[in-house]
DNA sequence: GGTATAGTGAAATTTAAATTCATAATTTAG
DNA sequence: CTAAATTATGAATTTAAATTTCACTATACC
């Protein structure tokens, strides 16, 4: 089966100068177009309206609409990831960034799988499960994944500890011993707060997983154990929230893991803490 | 993943006659709606066109035109029998798991673009660039996105302000005026603390933006601007998750939204922030 | 038994798609 | 070379679709 991606590649030399510029719009941006209307297309590719609707009937779809739904149809089917979404450019709309940002922290989250290692998230599993206390600890955009992790750990009846204040940490990490678990989060891996602690940690006996960049910084290669995320810096606008995702990824695994594991044990406290919260609804 | 067909049959006995209606009539002919108008659809279901509309809303997506290209791609999708991941089973290991994650939380994502309505997130963005103060509340899970909000909007040079705690923010909404933002973060929309604030923040005159799912709830009918999320809810444990990466979405697109439009003049500061942060790496 | 509240469709409004038409550019015939 | 014919294009208009508003009804709740 031909694809319609294919075949707008294909008729693009025969089109009209006009049609070849909305040809290669669409080629170029084919997950935004099912949500987009003729005048946006038109304004995008710098055509009129007119012509678009000419433009599908050269590629042999009667309307508009039915290349919308043909081309969605089309981009479920093949799962094209050729398209650059990293690239902004001035005339974006809210609603076309939201589109990028979509697509953006779906393909962060895709590439997860790429960098995990499967032994070192077992031995995170095996190491979360036996301790007592877990620490984490993340500053700026990282601060986001250990505030999260520490909520969720919490829920699950763990001793689950962090704090922004690097001093309030210093006051912790003393009291860490080997049943215990420090979680640095950082993305470069090289943040001198971060691994002041992770070093500080680790003298006190803690085991310490790294949620970080896979690359050979210095976090990374002093970690105990690496639960390592992509690299998916394209646009720095755009680096900052995808590795968020991918942080956060990381941690849903480990609390999912944990969860599955000490399972029926804490359900009825789950249960209690929904039930109660739904009291502070009406 | 349940799919859109899956999700409609379940919802059929919670929908009201007419509405339940339309979702009969779209179970048993699936094939036909993506390229019906309202109009059809209702004289082919006998029901208004504006119960179609409502109806789109009840299940969870924004728009009748988002609707028909949900299900689409739903109809292509289960033609190709993707594997289930929705399901959790007893013999899961970390790495399992690792991959059901990154599955859930891609289709949450993805899930965003139904359910986003256009116009509420341009209100938004406006709202924003025009605004004095932003206040993000959010307890529980929502939380963290409120964290993470008011961390990307410091960025920009907002005085952005957040916190758990209610109290504090009671002492906050006084000082707010109609140039101010309050962003209510609530999956369920019904949390009584986010409800009382939210109040509050109206009567001072602040515009309130709502981060919740897109369904009949009371912050979603007090709220002024609707940002409105995917019902994403399947397991339990996974509840949780999607929605805080459904939380996330909207506010990088708020985040890069704003981003945006400022543009240049932050930029300066932006590689201040970068440059200094580096120094503190080594 | 009266007052909210949810559900509904008719009508109005808003928005999008498609068509028409005038004009400019290009080609072709003489 | 020119003039007629053809083609390509976008502005403006028309048509159609989606969405909202509003008033009416039924039902639940005091």
């Amino acid at each position: 089966m031909t694809s319609l991606m294919q075949k707008i590649k294909e008729v693009l030399p025969q089109l009209s100068e006009a049609e070849r510029r909305i040809g290669e719009y669409v080629y170029g941006n084919p997950e935004a177009i099912p949500h987009m209307t003729t005048k946006e297309l038109s304004k995008k590719s710098g055509v009129s309206e007119a012509t678009i609707i000419r433009f599908c009937k050269s590629i042999g779809i009667g309307s508009f609409k039915s290349f919308k739904l043909a081309l969605m149809k089309d981009l479920t089917l093949t799962d094209t990831n050729l398209t650059d979404f990293s690239v902004l450019n001035q005339k974006d709309s809210p609603y076309d960034l939201f589109h990028k940002v979509i697509h953006v922290n779906k393909s962060a989250i895709e590439s997860c799988a790429d960098s995990m290692d499967r032994k070192e998230l077992a031995k995170a599993v095996e190491a979360i499960q036996h301790a007592g206390k877990i620490v984490f600890f993340g500053v700026g955009g990282s601060s986001t994944a250990a505030v999260d992790a520490q909520y969720k750990f919490t829920k699950l009846g763990y001793h689950s500890i962090t704090s922004l204040d690097f001093h309030y940490m210093l006051s912790v990490i003393p009291h860490l011993t080997e049943n215990d678990v420090f979680v640095a989060i950082s993305t470069s891996g090289k943040t001198k707060d971060v691994l002041e602690l992770t070093r500080f940690a680790q003298k006190k006996g803690a085991k310490v997983i790294a949620i970080t960049n896979i690359n050979k910084s210095p976090l990374y290669k002093e970690a105990e154990i690496r639960l390592c995320t992509p690299n998916v810096e394209q646009d720095f606008r755009i680096g900052s929230i995808s590795s968020r995702m991918t942080q956060l990824t990381v941690i849903d695994t480990l609390y999912m893991s944990i969860f599955h594991h000490v399972g029926e044990k804490v359900l009825q406290q789950y249960y209690d803490t929904r039930s109660e919260m739904e009291s502070l609804r009406r």
